[in-house]
DNA sequence: TGTTAAATGTAGCAATGGCTACGGATTGTG
DNA sequence: CACAATCCGTAGCCATTGCTACATTTAACA
């Protein structure tokens, strides 16, 4: 049989492991600062909680992320956030507002808008969050 | 310190493990009825290349997905779709479209708006991909 | 036909994120 | 202070998705 060239995909799904695994890390250091402004720490049962996981998996995940210098943790103490950590944090609560505010802007009643602004937000270009951004300016 | 009741995401984190393998199994048999459509049949190779992937990992994946009755194989033949996954391939294809044509036309270049759609689309739910399509016919 | 190339499968390892079970650390309270 | 409750770490299991290396099957072609 003749086959013609495959092309792959624009962007290849290239190491979905390590994309989940960064999408992972912006959920963390996102939850971690929500968690310390809403209870002035953040200890790993509390984000077991908002993620619904055991404190196993949290515990884990924080010990990953304190390795990659975004979070800062000590045996027994609360989760920090680095200088690192922090700046990311801030970067992708700002983009998850600007989803969530695009989306309820589209029409999307509140409690969708607030579950798949949690989704998309790991998947927003630059340059489609500056399509949303002008979309809201309207 | 007194702490007050933590709020769980509005929608748990329930179950990334899972959530991912959902997704998985939407790319791959979306994959299949595109190459299928391209090429006149679909190799475990042909979505290697797809989703720049090793063979290896597409054979594994191409069973799971087997043994969930999405897609049909045999060793050394094509990948086919089950009825069933041919359900689920035309439905992701169709909300793929309206998620791509919908970054299109809110002003994103076609390029990010290719990149942007296979990462969003599978966190767009039928609320808000109904917003897209209010949108689109304005 | 028989040899070689291409396509698949299998074995086995790593990283990530789930879990339960268990034990040690910290904290709160009588 | 001491005990209990809560918090958290470790051990060790599973599933998923990556990989390389090697074996096998299929197909192509000299």
């Amino acid at each position: 049989m003749m086959k013609e060239k495959i092309k792959a995909r624009s962007v290849p799904f290239s190491q979905t492991r390590s994309r989940h695994a960064s999408e992972t890390a912006e959920d963390y250091v996102e939850a971690v600062m929500e968690l310390i402004e809403e209870l002035g720490e953040c200890r790993v049962l509390d984000l077991a909680r908002y993620f619904n996981v055991s404190h196993v998996t949290v515990s884990r995940i924080v010990k990953r992320l304190h390795e990659e210098n975004l979070l800062y943790s000590q045996p027994y103490k609360p989760v920090e956030l680095t200088t690192e950590g922090s700046t990311l944090a801030k970067q992708v609560k700002e983009r998850h507002e600007i989803v969530l505010a695009f989306l309820i802007s589209l029409g999307v009643d509140r409690a969708n808008a607030e579950i798949d602004s949690e989704g998309i937000e790991h998947h927003v270009s630059p340059e489609t969050l500056d399509a949303m951004k002008r979309f809201l300016k309207k």
